[in-house]
DNA sequence: CACCCTTGTTGATCTGGGTGAACGCGCGGA
DNA sequence: TCCGCGCGTTCACCCAGATCAACAAGGGTG
């Protein structure tokens, strides 16, 4: 079997969409600012909690939007999208489960959140959300360290686009997504790929054909199999040595 | 007159070094995180503060280095490096007064931070801060937000660096370095550059040569004027048109 | 089932910015 | 004072990746 996790079948982790699911039997938890929380507290967040859940394609907020909601990914995945005025787009990120959206307290979103398959949340209202940070300080101190972590990705970011060939790029793009499935699937070898090559190469600043072509080369040198919505990494090590890190 | 601050001429705005000196007359508090505190509490942060200057190109802490103590620039200016196995460099930001380092939390510094020019800084040691942080909230709300505004900007250099040509590059550099600057000294059209050629071009992703090229262009448009240390910006609407804002 | 429309791949060609080299200026140290 | 060296600038040339174009493989729809 050489499939991997398919776009359309996206995680069922959670049974999103049930207004009496309680956050204690959720499976991202531990991943998520919610891991902070436990017992009692855990119910308060449940309280302020909507699951909402959205199809492919589907806009979880846009761009220049007030922001008054935040947004913890269940299942699913999600592209954060800047646009150019030109049209020129730019990927700042993929959200997978675990993941929280809404980091940045700014009054207006930076970019635009849209979902790259099924996707279930858990949404709450920003002043809800807020309130309970001013009584939970170890809630905050969760969220600033992923911040903290995603500024640090956000950075690691930066080497690639500035810094890199295409085909680190692609090398470096693919394990970092690999590590990532890891901490939620605890696949080793897969890569699931929900989104399109067009999307990647607006994440690492290529076009469409240079992610191709990159793929299709690391495929013929035998450094992964391109199977169905995703990737297998054939030979992890040598990935490694090709995204030069 | 058209020179801009000088390099080796930071702006004096906190006496620093004076182990009496007190934050409560620090100017650039109201734009770091010790405007989140008052009274009582500032005498606190006063009391575990260290008052370090660095000279020209000297290491506040390295890349890969355990992370065990937080800094304020409260004059001069900082780059922060990321360095490749094979000598390429990115630079991911520079820090100028005001400006918070150690933000990220983590156990080791993802980059370098080396002196632009002489620089004075409010030294914390990590765990005396942390310590701080877990009896004033309002204190890492501050901190959260200053991160988040740091992953913002962090995500706005993602767009320029994968996205954009090497004139809006410049454009926008100059833009982003005038406005922060007039955070600090007010001043609407000076830009100085503490930086060197180099240094803008490995935080572009662009060579030397390139961002000298694209300089000599937007001067001979007429859209900056190049002066010792800096440039001045004749017609900032022209510069925000370049760079596609 | 036939159609079409989106997505991925591959090939040929072009170009923005990289590469390598030379040169001038200003500054610091002997 | 003079020399050496780092830094910025300019020029000629080249190449990685963009652009333009064609085509194949689904897969959703009437």
């Amino acid at each position: 079997m050489l499939d991997a996790q398919g776009s359309d079948a996206p995680l069922t982790i959670c049974p999103n969409g049930n207004p009496g699911t309680e956050c204690s039997h959720c499976k991202v938890r531990a991943l998520s600012v919610c891991s902070a929380l436990e017992g009692d507290e855990l119910q308060a967040l449940d309280k302020i909690t909507r699951h909402v859940s959205f199809s492919k394609h589907e806009t979880l907020f846009a761009q220049g939007d007030l922001s008054d909601a935040v947004y913890n990914i269940t299942s699913g995945s999600v592209r954060l999208v800047k646009l150019l005025p030109d049209g020129r787009r730019q990927i700042v990120g993929f959200a997978l489960p675990g993941d929280f959206l809404g980091l940045s307290m700014s009054e207006r979103n930076g970019f635009s959140a849209e979902a790259l398959s099924a996707t279930a949340t858990c949404m709450f209202a920003r002043k809800d959300f807020s309130a309970l940070l001013d009584s939970k300080p170890h809630l905050l101190r969760r969220l600033h360290a992923m911040a903290s972590h995603e500024l640090s990705l956000a950075q690691d970011q930066m080497v690639i686009l500035g810094r890199r060939t295409a085909e680190e790029k692609v090398a470096a793009f693919l394990l970092g997504l690999r590590k990532r499935w890891a901490r939620i699937d605890g696949s080793t070898v897969r890569a699931p790929l929900p989104m399109s090559r067009q999307d990647i190469g607006d994440f690492l600043g290529l076009t469409v054909e240079t992610v191709s072509r990159m793929m299709t080369k690391l495929a013929r040198d035998k450094v992964i199999v391109i199977v169905p919505d995703g990737v297998r990494l054939l030979d992890p090590a040598r990935l490694e040595a090709l995204a030069e890190t």
